[in-house]
DNA sequence: ATGACATTTGCAAAATGA
């Protein structure tokens, strides 16, 4: 069973290369997110003719995150991460697939740092840990896939040089990410990739596909029923140098 | 502090996000 996370960049502008990729490396299940549109104008039809049925949650213009099944339908569970009753962006879904349960996450970037859109991040990031900690109680199989918004360590990045004060490397961000590894999530690509350079988005500007100035911030943890059955994990990096593509790449895992 | 890019809005240049 192949799942993949993918942060299309505006599911509009971008369906062309979706399809292509669906139909290329296939994923069982495809968690995408950064849609850039309304719940009600998401091409279904069109992922239903490529053999995907799919639940969605959209926005106008920004968010937005989807769970695509091949051959079958997800069960959605939820379609707002619990803890904020006042906030608005689509940004956590949650489905059952196959006996397992998969979350597509858009954590927020939190640009500029330090500010409300940084304290923001850090609250949806302690919302999730939170979140995640009661999914880990319930003792099943689960994928927590989606763009994390952080790079993990040093190693996930080409150069930290121009990034110091971004809100992806900050000692928080990071802290947050290693509070949530610890309840006993297995971050896949790193742990069946260890010491490699590994990136998933690749800024649009300063020439940064060409010169591979990369960072890993796209992820898939696993509760430890999924960690048993992992395999095979890697990154789709082709599908950055497409035309018109996103900034970011799909990765993905393969279970047993 | 700004702009680097890509896209949308709305039909030019500005806004938006990251």
């Amino acid at each position: 069973m192949k799942i993949a996370t993918y942060n299309v960049n505006g599911i509009a502008s971008r369906l062309p290369r979706l399809l292509e990729w669906l139909e290329g490396s296939r994923p069982d299940v495809a968690c995408l997110q950064e849609l850039k549109t309304a719940t009600e104008t998401f091409p279904a039809s069109a992922l239903q003719a490529a053999g995907y049925e799919a639940v969605w949650v959209g926005q106008k213009s920004f968010n937005g995150v989807a769970i695509l099944v091949r051959g079958g339908a997800p069960i959605e569970r939820i379609r707002v991460l619990p803890g904020d009753p006042d906030d608005t962006h689509s940004r956590y879904i949650e489905a059952e697939v196959g006996g397992l349960v998969v979350a597509s996450i858009y954590l927020p970037n939190g640009n500029p740092q330090p500010g409300p859109k940084f304290d923001y991040k850090l609250a949806w990031f302690e919302r999730l840990i939170r979140h995640a900690d009661t999914l880990m109680q319930e003792g099943r199989p689960v994928v927590l896939a989606g763009d994390y918004n952080v790079v993990p360590t040093d190693e996930d990045i080409y150069s930290t040089k121009s990034w110091l004060d971004d809100a992806l490397l900050q000692p928080q961000s990071r802290q947050a990410y290693q509070q949530l590894l610890a309840q006993g999530w297995l971050d896949a690509v790193r742990h069946r990739h260890p010491g490699e350079r590994i990136y998933t988005f690749w800024d649009y500007m300063r020439n940064r596909w060409p010169r591979d100035a990369g960072l890993r911030i796209d992820h898939l943890l696993l509760s430890p029923g999924a960690a048993s059955r992992l395999v095979d994990a890697g990154v789709d990096r082709d599908e950055r140098g497409k035309e018109r593509a996103s900034d970011h790449a799909p990765a993905w895992i393969v279970l047993r």
